[in-house]
DNA sequence: GCGAGTTTTTATACATGTAAGGAAAGTAGC
DNA sequence: GCTACTTTCCTTACATGTATAAAAACTCGC
C-alpha cells in the first residue's frame, strides 16, 4: 500500500492507476448517480482497471469512503468568519461541521468509522477546543467536551439520515409507528399524550438548540 | 409477513418455523459465536430450513437485528429504582439505556436504524420525558430534549464501538494517528498541545459527565 | 374429491466485497 | 542478456444478502 506521500519507489511494476485517480472517479460516480451505484467493479471499469487492482490503492471499500469524505470535506468545508466570543465560536464551528456533513447523507457509513479527522476538519476542531479552553476549561476537559459535542453531532446525523432513508425505501409502517399506535396510557401517560405529535416533533431540526444547550451545560462549572 | 400478533390465519400452508424460533436461534448463534457468524444461511440450517424461508418471518437481515435488539432489551433492561428528583431521574434512566446498549457492541448496526423504540425501552423514554416535563418543559420541548439526549447516547455508542472495533481488526496505524502525528503547531496550537494525550483522553468514558452537562443545559431556561 | 385461493417453503440466480495466488512489468546486480 | 527481487495488476473463487419464480401444503366452497 503506497502511503499518501511516499518517499520514492525506484523499483517494481509501474502503477497504471493512482489513489487520487480512484478517489476522483469514485466521486464522479457518486455525484452523478448516487452512493449505491458505487461498486468496486463499476469503479474499476470506470478507471479502466480490474476490481482487485483497486485494492492496491485503497485498503477496502470503507477506506475508500473515508477518503471520499475527506475529499468532500476538503472541497466544501471552507473556513467561515467565526465570532469572537468563544462560546459562540464553539457553536458556529460545530454547526459548520454539522451542516457540511448533513448535506451528504451517503456519509453515514463512514461517520461512525472514526472521529472526523479529515485534515480539513481539524481547523474546526481546533476552534472548538480553543473556544472551550478560553471559556475556562483545562485542555484535557476541553478535549473531552469536544468529544461530547462530536458524539452528539455524529449521532444526530446518523440517526436522522438512516431514519429518513428507511422511510423512503420502505413504505410499510415503521416499527416505531406500530409501537406508538398502541401505547398503554396507564403506564406510559406522557408518551401517550404526545404519541400523535411524535412523528412531527422528531422531524423538526433541533440540532442547533441541542448544541447550544450542550455547550451551555459543558461550560457551566459543576 | 405475519404480524407479531396476527389475529388468525385459517388458510395457507402451515408454517414450519416461527418468527420467535428464528429470533431465538439467532440469539443463540450470536451469544455463542458472535455477530459475524450470524448469516442467513447459517441461521437457516440451524432452524432446519432454507435461507429464503426466513424471509417470510423477517423482512430482511436488518429487521432481524432490530428484533434481536428488542429481544435483548426485553431480557436485560430491567427497571431500576429511579430517584425521585426529576433531574436525577432523567440522568439515571438515560444512563441505564446507555449501559445496556454499550454492553452489546453488535448492536451498532441496528442502533442507527431508528430511535430505540423497543417496547421494553419505552418505559425509560417515558421516565425521561416525564422528568423533563416535571422540570418545567412543555411536552413538545420535552420530546425534543429527549431526542437530543438520544442522539448523544446513540452517537456515543456508535462512535466508540466502531472505533474500538476498527482498532482490533486492523493493526496498521489509524488515519487519526497518522494525522495527529504531523500537526502544524502554528495553525493548530491547541491540538498540537494535546496531541500526545489525545488517544488516552478519548479512551476515557465521559458519557455520564456529558449527559449531566447536556441535561443541565437542556433544563436551563434560555 | 376437486379446483381455487392462500400461505409457506424451496430452488435458482445475481450482485457485491474481497481473499488467494499467480502473471506482468519494471529495476538492480552481474 | 540473465537472474533475482519488487510492485502492480489480473484471474479465479468464495461468502453473503436477497430477488424471482415456482413448488408444496393447507382450507374452503362445491
Amino acid at each position: 500500500m503506497p502511503q499518501p506521500s511516499a518517499p520514492r519507489k525506484a523499483t517494481g511494476r509501474p502503477p497504471r492507476i493512482s489513489r487520487a485517480e480512484v478517489i476522483e472517479t469514485a466521486r464522479r460516480i457518486v455525484d452523478a448517480e448516487g452512493m449505491d451505484r458505487l461498486t468496486m467493479r463499476r469503479l474499476a471499469t470506470e478507471v479502466g482497471s480490474t476490481p482487485m487492482a483497486l485494492y492496491h490503492h485503497v485498503r477496502n471499500k470503507e477506506e475508500l469512503l473515508v477518503l471520499l469524505l475527506d475529499d468532500y470535506a476538503a472541497r466544501t468545508l471552507h473556513r467561515p468568519e467565526l465570532p469572537a466570543r468563544p462560546r459562540e465560536r464553539i457553536v458556529v464551528a460545530a454547526a459548520a461541521i454539522h451542516e457540511a456533513l448533513a448535506a451528504c447523507p451517503w456519509i453515514v457509513e463512514v461517520l461512525t468509522a472514526d472521529d472526523l479527522m479529515s485534515t480539513s476538519a481539524l481547523w474546526f476542531v481546533e476552534q472548538i477546543v480553543d473556544g472551550l479552553v478560553e471559556c475556562g476549561l483545562s485542555p484535557e476537559r476541553a478535549v473531552q467536551a469536544y468529544r461530547v459535542i462530536w458524539y452528539y453531532t455524529a449521532g444526530e446525523i446518523v440517526v436522522r439520515t438512516t431514519a429518513a432513508r428507511r422511510r423512503t425505501d420502505d413504505d410499510r409502517p415503521t416499527y416505531r409507528e406500530r409501537v406508538f399506535s398502541d401505547l398503554d396510557p396507564g403506564e406510559l401517560p406522557r408518551l401517550t399524550q404526545v404519541a400523535d405529535r411524535w412523528a412531527s416533533l422528531t422531524a423538526e431540526d433541533t440540532y442547533l438548540d441541542g448544541l447550544r444547550a450542550l455547550v451551555d451545560g459543558l461550560l457551566t462549572p459543576r
